[in-house]
DNA sequence: AAGCCTATGATTAGTTT
DNA sequence: AAAACTAATCATAGGCT
């Protein structure tokens, strides 16, 4: 659409990278908005990208919900019996996704408090935000065993100066 | 966009409008896997429309995974030497952390997205809980005390290597 | 209605500010 | 790095089958 023909990989430059998410997303955002007044159809996106930290959703966070809700309770609803139909595969199915989940929810707080102590160690002043621990006995958990883990390395660092 | 400049209200023909949806439709699930391939986002659409009994989801998740390599491996990315020997040691375990943290980033996108679209697929509620953990204050004050011990453990450490 | 076709308006890659 | 601009490719409205 530009000046050259585009290949359909990933941009290799980063700040050009960067520069086209944000011209395509805003491309994708109004086509998807003409889509749904031109035709009457509810719709919504979500894009996760590496430049956000939060998932984004489209038309809005709370309209996507509503889409959602409007699509379940109406009632004469073909695909709600189709689904029906699928219940234990899908509960079965959504089991293992939660699951996955909340072990990956888990090691990622102990990689973010990794990088917390890892910046102050080494200088960095500004105390990073914390605010992705969900509940306190789990961080005080990751901070124990982060000490003893630096404990250690301490020790094997000054055993091996002494040599 | 074709012979004719489109007027942005609900398409009274209600064969115009199935047309269109159509094309429209079939336009912007190109442009998401466009936007997903060229700039390594994770991304997924849902659209109901009343021409379709099942509303239609287009998750782009699973041919993004190896764009994390290519994102670490990106010079912008890596750390900095230092000269000194000991901050040498703890720039490259920063590095090592850094590196680890960004892929358990996007490993967790993924994981998440992966519970969004499940969640949906199975009619429940839509959006993932994203709301952050109820007094960050309390937190910083923990994480706070507990890095101050470190400093003491670290600078106890040195004195004895110091001997 | 569902596919093609193609002129034309929309999108956007590359460039400039 | 973000916003404006411009040129060139892309998407699609309307027509035809």
């Amino acid at each position: 659409m530009g000046r050259s023909r585009v290949v359909y990989e990933l941009i290799p430059n980063e700040s050009v990278r960067r520069a086209t998410f944000r011209k395509r997303r805003a491309g994708l955002l109004k086509k998807l908005e003409e889509l749904t007044t031109l035709c009457g159809v509810m719709a919504c996106a979500v894009i996760f990208s590496a430049y956000d930290d939060q998932p984004q959703a489209w038309p809005s966070s709370s309209e996507a919900s509503d889409v959602i809700e409007e699509f379940n309770n109406s009632p004469a609803n073909r695909q709600k019996r189709y689904m029906m139909d699928q219940e234990m595969l899908l509960s079965r199915n959504i089991s293992k996704v939660k699951l996955d989940l909340e072990k990956q929810r888990w090691s990622n707080q102990s990689k973010e408090l990794d990088w917390v102590l890892a910046q102050y160690m080494a200088g960095n002043e500004y105390l990073p935000d914390v605010s992705c621990f969900k509940n306190p006995e789990d961080l005080i958990h990751l901070v124990k065993e982060n000490i003893s883990s630096i404990d250690d390395k301490i020790d094997a660092a000054i055993k091996r100066n002494a040599n």
